[in-house]
DNA sequence: CTGAAAGCGCTTACAG
DNA sequence: CTGAAAGCGCTTACAG
């Protein structure tokens, strides 16, 4: 039995055993300090056998910088979320950041759990699918914590954003069935809280109804989910003058509509009905699906929102990036 | 222009603007101390308008306890992965602690990684997929930080493990195939690297062998991705003798088994070839494919790890921890 | 209940 | 390059 050395050893018993001062272990492990090589290697070899592994804590109270970034995200039920946490956590650990995850239950009490993001002395704030209240960020701007928002544009907030541009990718899905042959049309639509969607829809419906007028438009909601878009295809094709193409504001959604369509109605796409989405999740390219769909452009919008939260210096006025739609054409709908 | 306040008020500040100790202040915030209703209020009062945030920094420096758990997690272009992130942090933040994540682009170097959950003081580690050094299992041991390992049990290194019983799982996948009526088989395998694949691997191939024998049995790599299934199938497809069942080792490449059988060779599913996987992520129960499968117990399994970690006091000895396996029959194989 | 004081484990001017 | 000392923002015995 070895005797079990103290629980953890700091940096003054590594000072002690290898004979210097505790500056000199600060600097052995500060890439870049002045320290001489002989010293340092003393300090290295000291701390190898006390185990010693440097508190980021303490560091942290004094350089006033954690390499936390805060992000907050819905639940990856939505393989689109998954993709964006993947781009985010990867970008920012190149940079040797971590990631700090917040999924709160309550999306109506996030300034609280805003809050709790500060306790914890983040770096920069990432929030994904929420607005922020301006109260809130006064205080990240007070206390210099850049914050970017992802798919939300909120004027006269100060933060920065990211989103697509869903008034074009709106308009093009609409476009795009328009020129299939669509002449009666089914929008699955998902939550009202959430701007990606709002606009998305709003620019689908603006473009359909100046074609073919409101009479040949039946909405449902699909509760962003497959199962949601699956019981809202099968409510929309009931009854007579059933919809020729259904135009999905998620992927998810599109996916459980097809489904409903081929498997529950035994009709074909996209001879019986088209079907459109957003996002082009990974999903949307599997060949049992082949959904035609406007892209989100997950890679592009990490890289801009990881530029915007890194700027040094920290531009003065918030930015507000828009980024193209980029249209998917699949085998999911008619024409060319 | 109101002149902007200090950029981050302390307790000190906040103190005097109330008139008391910093003691007080610091009772104020800790839910459980001995202050009257009266400081308290005077101590909220004060902390509104200075913006007052108290540091979790120094508070887990005295206190010993971040609230922060550290996940390593692969990336989660798997949507099982994503799932398990999902029950870990919802789990985790009910009770008060956030993920810090960790994506190692370099499992090889993973040691390194355990170094830096250290260093930011984590109150415990949670890692799926991966294994543990016994050197660094005892570090995490000597410092206190419980560690439990998710579908990887590791005799003789200290940390906690909970995991799916794969063997049961592949004797009941390769059951349900030989019972359909299956005789000539093609496995498709992942990595070599992950224990849970390569024991679902060896138990598919026993039960297989012992009825058909080694001859009938194919195997080819599908690399854990949709895309790697989809290869695969096609290559285990090809030349006479052609398989009448594929055996996927997860549910991601079965999708792009399933799909290259149908839509690649025109085969039909169960009749031509029955497919099974593992896994049941939810595209598996789409009815694109209604693939059979073995449950991978998503929410139990995050359950205990989260109760291994948790656990006061701490368990004396590792608890290695198996979850039995649920056969999910769908329309992917014949029978029944 | 309340406050003065010590101290958590580090970094960083400052002086040599 | 190196060290002594101050200090980051808190918590917690201790004494009253």
């Amino acid at each position: 039995m070895t005797k079990r050395t103290r629980v953890r050893a700091n940096s003054t018993e590594v000072a002690r055993l290898a004979g210097v001062s505790i500056a000199a272990v600060s600097r052995a492990f500060a890439p870049g300090s002045s320290i001489s090589p002989a010293l340092a290697e003393r300090v290295y070899a000291a701390a190898r056998e006390l185990n010693y592994v440097p508190n980021n804590l303490a560091r942290s109270l004094i350089t006033r910088r954690t390499n936390i970034v805060a992000l907050m995200l819905p639940t990856t039920s939505n393989p689109i979320f998954a993709a964006m946490l993947d781009e985010i956590s990867l970008r920012l650990e190149d940079q040797g950041k971590q990631v700090l995850l917040f999924t709160p239950s309550d999306v109506a009490d996030f300034d609280r759990t805003l809050q709790h993001m500060l306790q914890y002395q983040v770096d920069a704030i990432v929030i994904a699918a929420a607005s922020i209240s301006s109260r809130m960020a006064a205080l990240c701007v007070d206390r210099n914590v850049p914050v970017v928002t992802l798919g939300r544009y909120l004027p006269g907030i100060p933060v920065h954003s990211v989103r697509g541009d869903e008034h074009d990718a709106g308009t093009q899905a609409a476009d795009l069935v328009l020129k299939g042959g669509g002449r009666r049309f089914g929008v699955i639509d998902g939550s009202p809280n959430l701007t990606t969607i709002v606009e998305r829809k709003a620019a689908v419906t603006a473009r359909l109804e100046s074609a073919v007028g409101p009479g040949a438009i039946r909405i449902a909601d699909g509760g962003l989910t497959y199962a949601g878009g699956h019981r809202a295809a099968l409510a929309l094709m009931e009854g007579p003058d059933r919809p020729d193409t259904l135009v999905c504001l998620t992927d998810i959604m599109a996916l459980g509509a097809m489904d409903a369509v081929r498997h529950a109605l035994g009709l074909r796409v996209p001879e019986d009905v088209a079907v459109v989405g957003f996002d082009d999740i990974p999903e949307a390219g599997y060949m049992s699906y082949q959904l035609s769909t406007v892209r989100t452009p997950v890679k592009e919008m990490a890289k801009y929102m990881i530029e915007l939260i890194s700027a040094k210096p920290e531009p003065a006025e918030p930015r507000a990036i828009k980024i193209p739609a980029q249209l998917i054409v699949r085998a999911s709908t008619r024409g060319l």
